[in-house]
DNA sequence: GTCGCACTGTCCACATTATGGGCAATTAGT
DNA sequence: ACTAATTGCCCATAATGTGGACAGTGCGAC
């Protein structure tokens, strides 16, 4: 919001809207989003009307709107001009095997990150989470493992702008308590995620970094509790084998 | 290009310039976009700058441009919404269970048609390479589907505006043999591509209808024609049961 | 049937916003 | 270190997006 690059307002007003529409429970009419954004009538119209033009959003018989199958084709190359994606899929389907959990990773997207890969667990009881879901940075395996590999000055300035928001009961939403954890993860080599995005569901999160050390991408295993074993190095190791196998061969 | 909303110039301009990228081959540098759009330098790094700011791409290393990550998470919402994917599914997996041959559901999107499902033997289904690919009307099975499904008039139009790209050597490129070949699709109920999208492929495809008659979306069984049946009604059969199921329970 | 209401869709003067010529800064190559 | 090619950035200009006010449309109540 407060990043406004110069001479692209109405593009970060079309995108905002575009964003809006995605993240509702059901398709919005016009009335709804007169509501709910602050445009005006017209605005809003013509906005509406620019996404709907591109394909971007289509509009439903009762003049509802919801996202467009043009989505699903950008997104398309942008899952196949992913190299990180590419490299890392064999590695993750050997933490898979040797863990026998659903492997995720994801790459920072905006003040968060979204999964661009998933490999599934062989079990019957999994999660069901998606490739493109967004996750912030607080509250997930992924999001620690990432703040974790950060420099200080980097952390502290990301810490500074996010607000901890509470997705479970189990969410960290103090910044002194999520330092010492971070603080805590640097020293082990893995982040631990206790249920703070999915009550239930656990995570062991490792940052992916480039030849800068610096990290461009992360992967977590993420454990129903029930099924957690004690001995959790049975996760941590793997997880650490397949980190440190991909941050060497970045190019 | 021609259908110009009146007050989204720059939001066209973005998007197409998104779009273009999204298409190259590989990653382009500033430069490279100089010379294949239209676009003054300052404007042309407007844009950039606008839609790396959004998440739509990211620079690299060497300043070039791809996707970014967030049009995965939109793509998820798009996915997500889609009625007709979560509707169709059972039935097109029963299509693939029949004939052992790969199914794809596609929905309008521009002037052509986007893959929102697929439907493999024996693999995990996830949004992988097909999902997002757009085929154009005239050379694929679910295209030519939804064209033999409209009515003379929106037919008409609509061939009068799209130019018959040569996808491969079989496609057809003529309008007079292509408008034959969907008056004959209509008369059999299905519609038959011969390896006009990709050669060696062939297709059976058929459209979906809403209950005013209108295809809304158009599945297809794609073959390798090394393994093609003689007796193609065991694909056009099954193909026919899905589409009059799916179509008769519309809303 | 027709009245009223709430919604979608549109016009047009205004000024905010995007535009692009030109130039500075940066990187790559010899 | 010097040249060449690239990226990055002002700022005057006018073209573009903006929003107040209004017209059209569909739907339910009485």
């Amino acid at each position: 919001m407060a990043n406004t690059v110069q001479g692209t307002q109405s593009f970060a007003r079309s995108i905002g809207l575009l964003q809006h529409i995605c993240d509702r429970a059901s398709p919005p009419t016009l009335g709804d989003l007169l509501d709910e954004c602050f445009f005006t009538r017209p605005t809003l119209y013509r906005l509406l009307n620019g996404l709907e033009a591109e394909g971007l959003i289509v509009q439903l018989r009762d003049k509802s709107y919801k996202p467009g199958p043009r989505l699903i084709n950008l997104a398309r190359s942008a899952l196949a001009t992913s190299d990180i994606r590419e490299r890392a899929r064999d590695a993750l389907v050997r933490v898979r095997d040797q863990t026998g959990e659903t492997v995720h990773l994801a790459v920072p997207s905006g003040d968060g990150l979204v999964y661009i890969d998933k490999i599934e667990s062989l079990e019957t009881v999994r999660m069901n989470s998606t490739v493109g879901t967004f996750v912030p940075l607080h509250s997930s395996g992924v999001g620690k493992a990432y703040l974790a590999a950060l420099s200080d000055e980097e952390l502290a300035a990301i810490l500074d702008t996010v607000t901890l928001a509470p997705i479970t009961p189990f969410t960290t939403i103090d910044p002194i308590k999520l330092r010492e954890q971070i603080t805590q993860c640097r020293a082990q080599g893995f982040v631990f995620d206790n249920q703070e995005n999915e009550t239930g569901i656990v995570c062991f999160g490792a940052a992916i970094l480039d030849e800068d050390a610096k990290p461009i991408a992360a992967i977590s295993i993420s454990v129903p509790l029930f099924r957690l074993k004690k001995d959790i190095s049975h996760y941590t190791a793997a997880l650490k084998e397949c980190v440190r196998w991909l941050s060497e061969d970045a190019i």
